[in-house]
DNA sequence: CTCATTAATGCTCAAAAAGAGCAAAATGAA
DNA sequence: TTCATTTTGCTCTTTTTGAGCATTAATGAG
């Protein structure tokens, strides 16, 4: 505990001292900024990325991202979105700010002397507004647009949240062996104090004896990425897990922190979703019912009553029937909705609202 | 709309070029860590602020503060602790990053010529672990403590947010005529596409003709501000309200941005009371029920039903009687209780559900 | 053209949760 | 003792969920 200090030696008005100048050297940092760009494919939820190079002349993907300048950016998502039209053909709609990381070493390279950069995360929503692009036959084909950009599956980087065909046999194969290892290791000498022990934290996080809790995205990969089990963890120059190069890859790395940024984005929509009308952002103008909940299926997992969550969705006033109806479901028509704009001006403005907790 | 650019155009990859010392000059800042540190004593929510000088020799309420080091701090969340123990007598447990602002002229002074300043603002909880501090009487007082700095009620800063004692009249007599007036303000000639009018903004951040939600407190507070009603509006430079000086001051103010930060966090905790069990962070480790629930009123606003109250925190299991009961209390003596921390094990892992929406 | 198949849609019913209020229990004060 | 006051236990009604059956309206095969 800190004895109090003195007024003139708090200085807590220390950002006003007009000549700070000299301190510029120690606490100047170069802000990066980076979207993870989500939209609903095909009943597959994708996020844009772009590729970047690697030292050694390879390439990784990465999501859409390029330094703050305030000289010409104003505001920070101004400053995104100037990025992201440079790097993929795409005018950003929806985008909300994530969490700012500054972790030393998961960022530029630590042996690097450049300077320290503190990144931003962003997640916008957009619609599929492309050419139809006959689906993303099943699983791993991911087309290209005119920019260089990708649209890939969120769950390449992520596999372990893809519960869609139940439980991925990941976590028996991989997963839980290898943390249950790691949390044997638990005693490390000299390490600071650790409030919650390994092992709990991997209950938490992965609902092991619990329930899942479809947002806890970044806790996972945290975890994932402190075990060693996260091939940035290595590259960041972390101790590997056991057995390195033996294990099995846990899904497709990115270039500095921007996976850890998507487990952000992922777990906030999965989260938000739920409580503002936000899917719609994902949806066409017009939809069916069934369409809607294959959206909010995509992004939560398969869970959804159909029946139930058509009562939902309209009794909250959330769509409006258009009149139309689209034919060839494969049997009786649907009828085609839109949403309904007022609702985001009537009071709890809500989401999809998803029992949270068993779905 | 962007035309797509050729890779060798988009520079993705910029941020990983090793020699981009060059460009420091353009994109380098400095970072603010601000904490809004939130405690509840007396059924009185507060916040702990320290005194800063201003250029005239005058001195504001601020937030405890200051630069981020990156040679210092490990991370962004240890430099704020640093800071805070630093400024206040105190040492900070539950805390997390709210949100990062960057707004030019918000922050530092436009004039200035000193680096552009990013400010990222954090929520922390603490327990009333003072001396009885003999109960804020009533209304405005605060003590100053060792090191400086005071505990201050919200709603000094906020003072339309408070209606424990049913709708502010400052609304009427002040807010409502001099928005409405901004909002006939609307067509300004050259600018920029307005998304939604002012009107319906307004309508939606106060709830005029529905419902007031205590969670827009940032929506609040930054339509004050564009509108000219907030003095930091008129110290940032902006265009003020007609009649400035003829208006009654709305709240205190705050250095740069400390105020917004403020906003964000009141209206984060509103928000995460509800579904998170954050609550105990603000009290003591024994407490009544009533004790609980005014301390949820404290944040929320007095909407509460006693018996109610009492069974929804019972039936989630986020307490446990600790056998003691506490005399004196008016009447029947009440049953102390102890927060069950194994609930956070559990999934759902509950707040103080009540009903969003209408309380 | 008729029938089997397939989805969309309409409705019912039971269980759980939320909203309100009555009344007994346990104190301190008059 | 009696009264005022606050805690606490319970009941009752209304809403909201969770689940499933039945009907409707297309499509395609024979």
């Amino acid at each position: 505990m800190n004895k109090p200090l003195r007024r003139d030696e708090t200085e807590p008005m220390r950002l006003s001292h007009p000549d700070r100048r000299h301190r510029l050297d120690t606490s100047a940092v170069e802000i990066g900024l980076s979207a993870a760009i989500a939209a609903v494919r095909s009943d597959e939820p994708v996020v844009l990325t772009v590729k970047a190079a690697t030292g050694d002349g390879g390439s990784v993907d990465a999501l859409p991202s390029g330094p703050f300048s305030p000289r010409e950016h104003r505001t920070l998502e101004g400053g995104l979105r100037d990025w992201v039209s440079d790097q993929a053909d795409l005018t950003l709609g929806y985008a909300e700010q994530l969490y700012t990381f500054a972790d030393r070493g998961r960022h530029a390279n630590p042996m690097d002397d450049s300077p320290h950069t503190v990144s931003i995360g962003y997640l916008a929503l957009t619609r599929p507004s492309w050419p139809a692009t006959s689906g993303l036959n099943g699983n791993h084909d991911h087309s290209t647009d005119a920019a260089g950009s990708n649209w890939r599956s969120w769950y390449d980087f992520f596999p372990w949240e893809d519960w869609r065909r139940g439980r991925p046999e990941i976590f028996s194969r991989v997963i839980e062996p290898r943390l249950a290892e790691w949390a044997e290791r638990n005693e490390v000498p000299g390490s600071r104090s650790r409030p919650v022990a390994r092992a709990e934290r991997i209950r938490m996080a992965f609902g092991i004896g619990g329930t899942w809790d479809e947002e806890r995205v970044l806790d996972r990969y945290e975890l994932l990425y402190e075990a060693g089990l996260i091939e940035e963890a290595r590259r960041d120059g972390r101790e590997a897990a056991l057995l390195w190069g033996q294990l099995p890859k846990l899904g497709v790395s990115m270039q500095y922190d921007h996976r850890r940024i998507l487990a952000t984005a992922i777990g906030r929509l999965r989260g938000k979703i739920k409580y503002r009308p936000v899917v719609f952002e994902l949806m066409p103008d017009e939809f069916t019912l069934f369409e809607l909940q294959k959206t909010v299926e995509a992004i939560l997992g398969p869970h959804l009553h159909k029946q139930n969550f058509r009562r939902l969705v309209e009794s909250a006033g959330l769509v409006e029937p258009t009149g139309d109806v689209r034919a060839k479901t494969g049997g009786r028509p649907a009828k085609l909705f839109k949403f309904r704009r007022e609702v985001l001006m009537e009071r709890p403005a809500p989401g999809v609202r998803v029992k949270a907790g068993r779905m």
